[in-house]
DNA sequence: ACACCGTTAGAGTCTTTACTCTACGCTGTG
DNA sequence: CACAGCGTAGAGTAAAGACTCTAACGGTGT
């Protein structure tokens, strides 16, 4: 590994352990086994650090989103699955890069730079929940609704998906495959409502298929 | 307003808008107009300012849930203009205390103390929370469901009070009395399901009152 | 008039911070 | 072999940090 992926890969570390207002470059350098000139060789300043680490999310982030939706064939199983997939992929996500939710605001506030990319990257995020979702109501798997009801549910599992990590650590409780499977339980309890009955029966059959 | 209070008030402004990391004591001091020495005279140091804020936030946040929910009457209109009343207060919490529960995980690490003592306030709400909804599903506004069902339903509804606020931090939305009626609509989007057929009526009867 | 004490100011200390500068080694190329 | 240039070390600087100390203020009781 570089001496710059490695930067960020300790940087992201102690900024997930402590908070990136507390962690200085100093810290970041000693703990990568560098000197600060060396660290400044390669970032021009903490934001840049801050900012290579967003690019890393939004970089990996798509590629593996893609990997598990662009593709999927148009049966009710793979919808589910790939529903799932997706969750759990959120999931790992928010976790790797869990200040950089918990500190968006602050961060944001801090970095002009940082915000106007971010303000893309989540449009674009948006719009691909939205087109998701319409196509599981175009391919039969969700009941449709009227255009009211359709964006609130849409809000309602998209908020599920976001903040579940997040729910786990104001709760206190440890991230583990049974927390991360009792996330995907509730997004199923706020989904099935909505699913039609074979929809339902394909959820069933994939439930029945993990055991 | 004494000067401990304002301190307190001045600290909590200053956190929400630029994170408690990058807040100095001196900053504090100087937006209240005093001097640092008479800031030190009144806190020992900066995690005891952050404890006071938490002190105020679980106290009034008591007497307010209290007020709304303590001396409800039995009825399913009250029930359910309960629930969207401790919503909005809830909500008006998730923003006055904002750079708490965005960078809870970080002092509760960094405070021993304050950890031991949020553990302690977050059993208490989780009770609050479980005891209402069953006391909901006793009076018959909500459907009986199974033990695990209950407990899924509790969560999804929990997580949306709790992170309504963040989600719209997050999608760069403002927060004001449209976003907030969005929140609210979005709960009881999660919640209609689950209504019993007086419940819902009461439900539009409140609804229609509202217009 | 005076002593007392809670409150305050503000200068001062020691540490840490972000960031700079200079110099040195290593590696590949003419 | 020379030498260019990337990557690195580490001392150094100016500013800001948390926190301390001493002296004084101002209101109250005697």
């Amino acid at each position: 590994m570089s001496t710059r992926e490695r930067i960020v890969e300790t940087a992201l570390t102690l900024f997930n352990q402590q908070g990136s207002g507390v962690v200085s470059t100093n810290h970041i350098a000693a703990a990568c086994g560098i000197s600060p000139g060396n660290l400044y060789y390669h970032f021009r300043n903490k934001e840049e650090i801050i900012r290579a680490i967003f690019h890393q999310l939004t970089r990996v982030g798509a590629e593996e989103y893609l990997a598990i939706n662009a593709a999927r064939p148009p049966e009710t199983a793979a919808a589910v699955t790939a529903m799932l997939d997706t969750f759990v992929m959120v999931q790992r996500f928010n976790w790797r890069y869990r200040f950089f939710k918990r500190e968006l605001t602050v961060l944001l506030h801090h970095d002009p730079l940082l915000a106007a990319e971010f303000a893309e990257v989540h449009r674009s995020h948006r719009q691909m929940v939205h087109d998701a979702i319409a196509r599981s109501v175009g391919e039969g798997f969700i009941a449709p609704l009227a255009d009211e009801e359709l964006t609130l549910f849409v809000e309602e599992l998209w908020l599920i998906i976001l903040f579940w990590l997040n729910y786990l650590e104001v709760g206190g409780e440890e991230v583990n495959d049974a927390t991360l499977a009792r996330g995907n339980a509730v997004l199923m309890s706020a989904l099935r409502p909505h699913l039609t009955a074979p929809a339902r029966e394909a959820l069933a059959a994939v439930k029945t298929k993990e055991r």
